[in-house]
RNA sequence: GCGGACGUGGCUCAGUUGGUAGAGCAUCACCUUGCCAAGGUGAGGGUCGCGGGUUCGAAUCCCGUCGUCCGCUCCA
């Protein structure tokens, strides 16, 4: 059963160091979070694991890393200036805020009686700020409010550099920045933000093609790291909720314990990105095809993944709680890729003897995996400490490894024990892993 | 930003009509030859979110502020 409410993941990321408020010694810092020991292990993972399958195992795929500061030329040409910002007004009535393009003559949308409207304040969501170190003088920047625009602003760098041509991608991991009006839900909606973006760029024909591939390929990602099937769900956005670059979105959203909530979004963004930036830079952005003779700006495909909220979705599903012995163990069945830790090497007991093999262990392994290292307190605490932070396998050197050069081999899910031989170790740990 | 609820050691909470802080769990050390949490002994840890006010005296009353949760608008 996964979790049935956030308190359970909240509580469990701050106890054992996955995830804490930002300057919490102050009071804490609105919207902001700190990924601890745990945490930022497995925020990595969920990244590499992405990384792994949108560009390692494709030949059509490149990953570049660009600048997170960006002059408003950028943002003016991908429309974020204008269209990244929302007229709202209060209503002093109902207590209610709406967006002032959504209020039809001066009514209440929800239809209430005698609503008063407040003048309307626009809220910009990009952060800006002054490059240059003399006060008052510098010249605006601002924070990207998605990673996609390095991609559409590299789009030639990378056509050369690459070899690579349509239908291909450019794919990148990285923060972005969004003054969000209202963030919350734990790390779902944070100022700061880390995403996973792909800019599939495609010859226009193929773009209704490629976007169904994305809605299919990005949904079994999820499923294959284990979220359960059920969990997840592809919604497509109703004309009137499309960003203003998109001919088509689609949403793969998660079952959180306050309703279906979105990982990642699959956009048509068309040529919209390409054209603009070529209008407002003066650059020719667009392919040549040799083989047709034929000039065409590339359609693209997005599919733009949030890394925190994944992140967060994996823990929710990945929870449960067993009964062993009238106990409730809690367990996070992670998929071994996300454990923070493979493998936990725990020597019986602290007594002499033991300690060296179980260095010596947990220095082989440790060359493979990531992997703890604990020798206080009894056996069975230790077992259920890793079965809490999704620790897939504990090793056990006991008094009779020093006979018969064997260690205990434990699972977390099962709680099965296996023997092995010690120098049949690294090899089994990487059958049982699979990686 | 607005409305509502809330803010006591790492976690979960107790704290009576205001008198100057407690418990369980967790953590650490030592003991226990010990394989699936809660054996033994001992230890550390809280200016009761922060600031101001009322009072002889406030965790307990008032104001402000910061933060958390729920709702509204936004999105990966």
């Amino acid at each position: 059963m996964p979790a049935k409410d956030l308190e359970q993941i909240v509580n469990l990321c701050k106890r054992r160091g996955f995830v804490y408020p930002s300057a919490e010694i102050y009071g804490g810092f609105r919207s902001s979070y700190d990924y601890g020991p745990l945490g930022s292990l497995m925020l990595r993972n969920v990244k590499d694991a992405w990384v792994r399958t949108m560009v390692q195992q494709r030949d059509d795929v490149v990953l570049i890393d660009a600048a997170i500061l960006g002059p408003p030329q950028v943002f003016e040409a991908s429309g974020h200036l204008a269209n990244f910002s929302d007229p709202l007004v209060d209503c002093t009535v109902c207590k209610r805020r709406f967006r002032e393009d959504h209020i039809e003559t001066r009514d209440c949308p929800q239809g209430r009686k005698g609503c008063q409207f407040t003048e309307s304040r626009a809220f910009n969501l990009m952060f800006r700020t002054t490059a240059g170190p003399v006060e008052g003088s510098g010249a605006d920047v601002y924070l990207r409010p998605e990673t996609a625009q390095g991609m559409f602003v590299n789009f030639v760098n990378v056509l050369q550099t690459s070899r690579k041509k349509p239908p291909f991608g450019i794919a990148q991991v990285g923060k972005s920045f969004r003054n969000e009006i209202t963030p919350g839900n734990f790390i779902f909606r944070t100022r700061e933000f880390e995403q996973m973006e792909l800019e599939f760029f495609v010859p226009p024909a193929e773009g209704p093609k490629w976007y169904e591939y994305w809605c299919n390929a990005r949904l079994e990602w999820y499923v294959s790291l284990g979220i359960p099937r059920e969990m997840l769900r592809i919604r497509a956005h109703d004309a009137d909720e499309l960003s203003h670059y998109s001919a088509g979105t689609s949403d793969v959203e998660f079952l959180f314990p306050w309703g279906w909530g979105e990982l990642e979004g699959i956009a048509q963004r068309t040529d919209y990105d390409l054209t603009q930036h070529a209008g407002h830079s003066g650059e020719k952005l667009d392919y040549f095809d040799p083989a047709t003779n034929e000039r065409y700006v590339p359609y693209v495909v997005e599919p733009a993944a949030g890394a925190n909220r994944t992140m967060a979705a994996f823990l929710l599903a990945a929870y449960d709680e067993d009964t062993v012995n009238d106990e409730t163990r809690t367990v996070l069945r992670l998929h071994p890729r996300l454990a923070p830790y493979k493998v936990a090497v725990l020597p019986l007991s602290r007594k002499d003897t033991l300690l060296p093999l179980a260095r010596q262990i947990f220095a082989e392994l440790s060359a493979d995996y990531m992997c703890d290292y604990d020798e206080t307190q009894q056996i069975g605490r230790r077992y259920r400490r890793q079965d809490e932070i999704g620790t897939p396998l504990c090793v056990t050197v006991d008094f009779d490894s020093l006979e018969d050069g064997a260690v205990t081999i434990r699972h977390r899910d099962s709680m099965e024990q296996v023997r092995v031989a010690v120098s049949d170790l690294r090899a089994e740990v990487r059958r049982i892993l699979g990686f």
